[in-house]
DNA sequence: ATCGAAATTTAGACACGCCTAAATTTATTC
DNA sequence: GAATAAATTTAGGCGTGTCTAAATTTCGAT
């Protein structure tokens, strides 16, 4: 049974949005998450369900089921080892690769995919701290991490991840010279707003809004 | 106007078959070269037509105008970058990269072809010795090359390039070590099968059938 | 110049993946 | 619990790209 390429993309993003398989996804995140309509979320999901790549309740919403989380767990493979390639030796700012992966990540050749492994040195996570599944689709051990906006005040931590990868929320983060690594260390937290006093990489002062510290993850201890 | 990555493989096909867009190409041709059926070319031709990229005389067969050539250049420099960065980068066989490439030569993305070409050093040609066109379309100065076959007796000459790209062929110089750069110097020329025996890399004496020796492009003086 | 073979095109069909508009089901609110 | 709003599905249609079978055109040989 051959797998089309639609098919692998809205796999990837029903196992995504449904937090790994677990949880039902609803039509309309789905057409959100793929700009297309909920007719064609539909359509694909009646296909997919022929195809038994996934549970699907009609009225209820979807989720990947076995075969469909391999292929699911394969694509996230391929589009996250890609983005590690064009951030790491194309120079592309994390921000921008998400768009050229996700047509990266469809390229048929499993020799492809174990020599670009290989070549890539065998990375854990791509540039946005997410991590990347081994050919058997096992995740790496996910480290010890919580949300900045947890952090307790004068401790040390490291930037490991971001849970907003939207190219909004990263082109912010280069502005403000913030980089998976960096180091935080809380001075003051306001408790009107949220926000945050931070002393980044021990050089510079600067503010975070709750907002922001709620989508950045961090080591739990220095 | 969107040109659909059927549409760029067609038009590659037709520029490379009518040697650079110079020659009309039959409608059988371009089927065999594309493993579908004629009927299935005449649907595209029609289509080519249509969006005013190939001249096509029904019966007679087609040819790439200035538009189709500008889109079949540039799908001919996305595949041959591609078969550099895996033959240099990735370790693949020169004789496994042709069908990898016809996959990473859809990929859409300006940015990403321009640091693909940066990082690979802005090569001039693609692991089986074809030139690569740069940005603009222009094809790098062609070498003085000639056939082995054509060359003389007791002169020294190195590989460029091949003129049949056939996995078959490829597999069959691997098996006798011949790779681009090898040295030819021939020793001796059998008119009855038109066979040479050579000496390869000043170590090797082989025996090159005249089936062989007219796909070598070798160059013309040491 | 004509007959038969080969090449090519046409006709009709189908899978994929998307759309709009209308109908249906589920959720919410009074 | 009936009315309305929101979410979802159905119906019907369209472009892309392929196929088989049948019709047509061209080519080659006598």
């Amino acid at each position: 049974m051959q797998i089309q390429i639609a098919e692998e993309n809205y796999l990837r993003v029903i196992f995504l949005l449904g937090k790994s398989g677990s949880e039902y996804v609803s039509t309309n995140a789905i057409a959100d998450r793929l700009h297309t309509k909920p007719s064609s979320v539909t359509d694909m999901l009646r296909r997919l369900s022929d195809k038994k790549l996934v549970s699907y309740v009609k009225y209820k919403g979807v989720k990947v089921n076995q075969a469909g989380k391999t292929v699911a767990l394969d694509t996230i493979r391929k589009h996250r080892l890609w983005e590690v390639f064009l951030v790491e030796h194309l120079v592309f700012g994390w921000e921008e690769v998400h768009e050229v992966a996700e047509q990266l990540e469809h390229i048929q050749s499993k020799k492809l995919i174990e020599k670009l492994d290989e070549f890539l040195g065998f990375p854990k996570y791509d540039p946005h701290g997410d991590p990347i599944p081994d050919k058997l689709g096992q995740m790496p051990k996910t480290q010890n991490t919580i949300l900045l906006s947890d952090q307790e005040l004068e401790k040390n931590c490291h930037l490991v991840g971001v849970k907003d990868s939207s190219k909004a929320f990263l082109t912010y983060l280069d502005g403000q010279n913030i980089k998976l690594g960096s180091e935080f260390h809380i001075k003051t937290r306001f408790e009107y707003d949220g926000s945050l006093n931070v002393l980044l990489d021990k050089k510079h002062a600067i503010s975070i809004s709750q907002q922001v510290a709620k989508n950045l993850l961090v080591t739990t201890h220095e």
